[in-house]
DNA sequence: GGACATACCTCGAACTGTAAGGTATAGTGC
DNA sequence: GCACTATACCTTACAGTTCGAGGTATGTCC
């Protein structure tokens, strides 16, 4: 609940949601495909994983949805608010720290001399 | 349950307590004050987190144990086995692939002209 | 004797994320 | 018309992690 550790770990799809949808407007659909893109298939996040996180933000003011029926289907857009922006920036300070420090941890050398 | 991503965020602490003890042996309250220092104070395990991974490592045999009478307390030192070392490579090769599809990702123009 | 650091441990609650499933439309092949 | 696939949305139950708070006990300093 609290947290000492910033989201921590967690977190990230949220990260990645924001940071797509802070360079053009997008749906789930097209999110969950994307992911996969720029992240060169090193993630692959569920639609059962985009949607929420979508809906969440959504709820907290960080994203607008916008319905667009295109071919006959509906699909929804999101864009991100002010908010979302500043929750973005946030996130990646966020994941900077973090993994500059994981990766500080791992770098030192692998056997030390009691 | 399966994982399409692998442990992907979470799995950091089991990550750091492996790398930590594949430099020299440690107990579990040394452990606790020494991810805080490798990781640049970045990341903070608390007890809660610490010794559960421990037990649960050193079930999974990737750990031994040692109990040690020092100054009238005991401490248990961990050391890492065959297994757990093997079990570190391929956590630091996720770790790895999965920070590196984040960095790309968030490492591309801000906007894009749709 | 009281406070504090050391050292171990467990438990319940919370949060994520995952897989699986469910709905509906459009297009393709037969 | 019918089956199959792709698109597009969504929810739910389950499982795995992590967190915080608590609990025990010893040693040291004053």
């Amino acid at each position: 609940m609290g947290q000492t550790n910033p989201p921590f770990m967690s977190g990230v799809p949220e990260l990645l949601v924001l940071r797509l949808l802070a360079r053009q407007e997008m749906y789930g659909y097209e999110l969950v495909k994307a992911v996969r893109v720029v992240t060169g298939e090193a993630i692959a996040l569920g639609e059962g994983v985009v949607y929420p996180v979508l809906h969440g933000l959504e709820k907290a003011g960080a994203l607008k949805a916008k319905r667009k029926p295109i071919n006959g289907r509906t699909r929804v857009y999101y864009t991100l608010t002010a908010k979302g922006q500043k929750r973005l920036e946030r996130l990646m300070e966020e994941w900077g720290r973090i993994s500059t420090g994981i990766e500080s941890a791992l770098s030192e050398p692998e056997h030390v001399q009691g």
